[in-house]
DNA sequence: TAGATTGTTAATCGATTAACAATC
DNA sequence: TAGATTGTTAATCGATTAACAATC
């Protein structure tokens, strides 16, 4: 079993409890208006029902999940409810069955295709890890302009030439691409994708992109925001220390 | 110039106001409580304040920033207010000047020293981009346990064997560690970095690593997260357009 | 001085927590 | 049935926005 922090929350507590069927109302119509703090919040949760599930785990209630995540039962129930009944009164929530729920909310189960744009090292970093199949993403091609590298694989990747990615993205099924490319090619990448009908972008290049059109969402990742909240809190702490 | 979303902002307004002299109260005496909502913002602003430096605009006015970043005026007088008037009425801000605040603020001037635990993919990415250099981060070393990277060079940073990272970080000014190892390996070197008194720890390892004292500080990345809710973002509007 | 724009207070809005009735 | 725990409403808390007086 992998060396994580929930081993300790595994043991203890009985597992005997019935596998009962579940979903008193299931999904909720609106679901259209949940507020975005709820929504950034939820892929947390698929997280640690992820590893509840890997662990064995069969049931767990919300005051349980709240001392694993450090957040209070009010707010995973208040979450968890706005999207459909998951959980049963005097049992609390079958995992699998939550876990399941999260799946379809969170869109792990539409096998959505992915590019990633930029061979560097950060496009093999992504490449390589499990970070697309664990959300049921499915790594399609990589791109790049470097000669040396366009036909050859990575990771069970093809590498194309970015100069075939219009055709590409037209001809597959691309939902996802991933920008890892420098800075000053991110952005007539972003126009070109949007064109194609790509319909997310994951950008790790230090500009923020803004899609064109209503139906493009893009996710700026500014890692670097990152580090400077890390500094800020190092800093804080040494200021409070005196 | 670099091809960015400041190209059109940068024209337009002339810039040539006078560099005047600024900061009536400068830094206020309790920031300690400022609200974690407005810290989280403050490395956008930076981020921004950094552009507008590049491209040489002087000065901006809050209305002017808003629009850029998409926030409202308010948000930004306000959220500068916490730390200070560093500002001037019926002027606006003084770019370099908010910049150096901004600086000052996030610990940009503390020089803080970084290694990188890793010399994969991820580990080779950062240590090859701007991301430390430009927020007044030092790289320092990288740590590997692959007998055939230890000893070399990478991105001009002499790779030790991870059995060396204790010692290093006690003999050396280690204030953030960058974990970007595989998972099963994270824990425990939060444990080691922790005990030689690294005060930061940037972890991109797919756990979430808790500090076990008062004096450190972790940052979890969570990539997959954001790839999660750029999901859930592509299914909702795939929702909402039927 | 007049115009501009901040700093700051007050009003609104949203998000979190507490509490408990419903119910398994 | 009794115990447990959810779903949900109401109360609290925090964050954002609007407005304007202070002032450069």
């Amino acid at each position: 079993m992998d060396n994580n922090e929930f081993d300790n929350v595994m043991s203890g507590i009985g597992d005997e409890a019935p596998d009962a069927v579940f979903g008193k109302h299931d999904m909720k119509e609106n679901i259209e208006n949940v507020s975005p703090a709820v929504i950034k919040r939820l892929p947390r949760y698929h997280r640690f029902l992820r590893e509840l599930l890997k662990c064995g785990k069969l049931r767990i209630s919300s005051t349980e999940l709240s001392k694993l995540m450090g957040v209070t039962a009010s707010q995973i129930r208040q979450d968890l409810n706005c999207f459909g009944g998951f959980g049963q009164q005097g049992y609390g929530y079958n995992v699998k069955y939550l876990y399941g729920k999260l799946n379809e909310l969170l869109g792990a189960e539409e096998a959505y295709g992915a590019i990633i744009v930029g061979s560097g090292n950060l496009g093999r970093a992504l490449a390589s890890s499990h970070m697309f199949e664990n959300r049921g993403v499915m790594r399609l091609a990589m791109f790049d302009v470097d000669e040396n590298v366009v036909g050859s694989e990575i990771s069970g990747l093809t590498v194309y030439h970015t100069d075939m990615l219009d055709e590409y993205c037209r001809s597959h099924h691309v939902d996802i691409a991933v920008i890892t490319t420098p800075l000053e090619a991110a952005e007539p990448l972003a126009r070109t994708l949007e064109a194609a009908g790509v319909r997310g972008i994951w950008n790790f290049a230090n500009v923020e992109l803004k899609a064109q059109g209503e139906g493009t969402s893009v996710m700026n990742m500014c890692m670097g925001d990152a580090l400077m909240t890390l500094c800020y809190e190092i800093k804080e702490k040494e200021n409070s220390g005196r």
